[in-house]
DNA sequence: TTGGCGGCTATTGTATACAAAATGGATCGG
DNA sequence: CCGATCCATTTTGTATACAATAGCCGCCAA
């Protein structure tokens, strides 16, 4: 809807960098993906240096971009800054949350709540609501630049791989600390929820951890 | 030395953002900058993809760019911001800096005391000082996420308007912070060094507000 | 007068052609 | 056999031409 060639070949090639249909260190050829996405080289480019700032890609000693080799430690400190900067956002967000936002808030866990309650836990309505719960306080700590540093940080195919290896009372537990949140900004308290979203997010971190292949 | 057109156009027009002559809501547009620049639309697009990145510049509704407004609120948050991932750095850098590093670091600060203890202050080898010896503990930090994500937050122009209204007691105070980072990183104590730090950029932003025209 | 409709123009998005730079390989010399 | 240099080819950087779209202005009718 925004544009239309350059986005698809940004989504495109994220996805084959992510999916690991190009793995760490292939070469990312312009020519080359601008006919797999079947556009010109002009919004390939584009998407290119989009994934360049956001580290999907880097450049080898002169131009050449290869994708980028996260390791374990990368990863781990894409969660370090996420729990600092989604703690702020909280914090920001406490103080700026209308009631309405709230109730919003509160009706979003209840979605994730019963997905969790299912006897089969839902592990789709599980995510689509844990992404929502997160973007209505991003949204709320009415920070652009939040807005565009996490957007980078967030990867939704690890938080998947993260949530995939949850058992129930992960589940559990992750949409508890949601309500601590709601409680903390339901107390207007922008430490509390600053601490709970920080704690939240480091959690998710550690599960990461030992539910990732040990490398 | 990276390439050529591009860098330039970047610097020339994000020169013509920071020094106001295009002052927010100033419409960028490619044509119009090309010819200033002197390049084709090619380069243009590509520098201004990065300012909007970095929020120099915003997109209005479909697609045309202006100048992006920095309202006190936002200069700010760009000020809490640069003390959380600059802390962070700090306090990674406190376990990674070497012996080499920590010394390079004591020479900075040597050159910012001297700077300071000069009988009429010389701001700009305070400010020289200053930038190299960020740079250093940002680069002992090794998190190139850290470094792109300051990259868009240090803005050059915010800290010289603060450092030009300090008296030499401000300079001296922040030398001597300096000098408290550099204890807390030779006894490795990430948590110091983060303490430190973080205090370091936050009485910056007290000093940029009682310095700045209230508006 | 005002509201909406239509066409014009300004501006960005995309494609392609060309220039420059760099890499890889082959050949030649040690 | 190893190394270096030069050339061919690949790949990125830049310029320009073309397409599409949005905004603006004027006109006409109610």
């Amino acid at each position: 809807m925004t544009s239309t060639a350059a986005d698809r070949a940004y989504a495109e090639v994220r996805g084959l960098i992510l999916s690991g249909d190009a793995s760490p260190g292939t070469p990312l050829r312009e020519e080359a993906l601008a006919d797999i996405v079947g556009v010109s080289r002009t919004p390939i480019r584009d998407a290119l240096r989009r994934l360049e700032a956001e580290l999907y890609a880097v450049r080898t000693s002169s131009g050449r971009l290869v994708v980028a080799d996260w390791d374990v430690d990368d990863v781990a400190e894409m969660f370090a800054l996420r729990a600092m900067l989604e703690g702020h956002a909280a914090a920001r967000a406490a103080t700026r949350l209308s009631p309405e936002g709230l109730a919003e808030l509160r009706a979003c866990n209840a979605q994730i709540e019963a997905a969790v309650a299912a006897p089969e836990p839902d592990i789709a309505g599980f995510l689509d609501g844990n992404r929502r719960f997160h973007d209505l306080i991003l949204k709320a700590s009415a920070s652009a630049r939040l807005v565009t540093m996490l957007s980078g940080l967030v990867e939704q195919p690890i938080v998947r791989r993260t949530a995939t290896r949850y058992d129930r009372s992960d589940l559990e537990r992750s949409a508890h600390e949601h309500g601590q949140l709601i409680q903390a900004f339901a107390a207007r308290d922008a430490e509390w929820a600053r601490s709970v979203m920080t704690a939240h997010i480091r959690r998710a971190l550690h599960a990461f951890r030992t539910a990732s292949p040990s490398k």
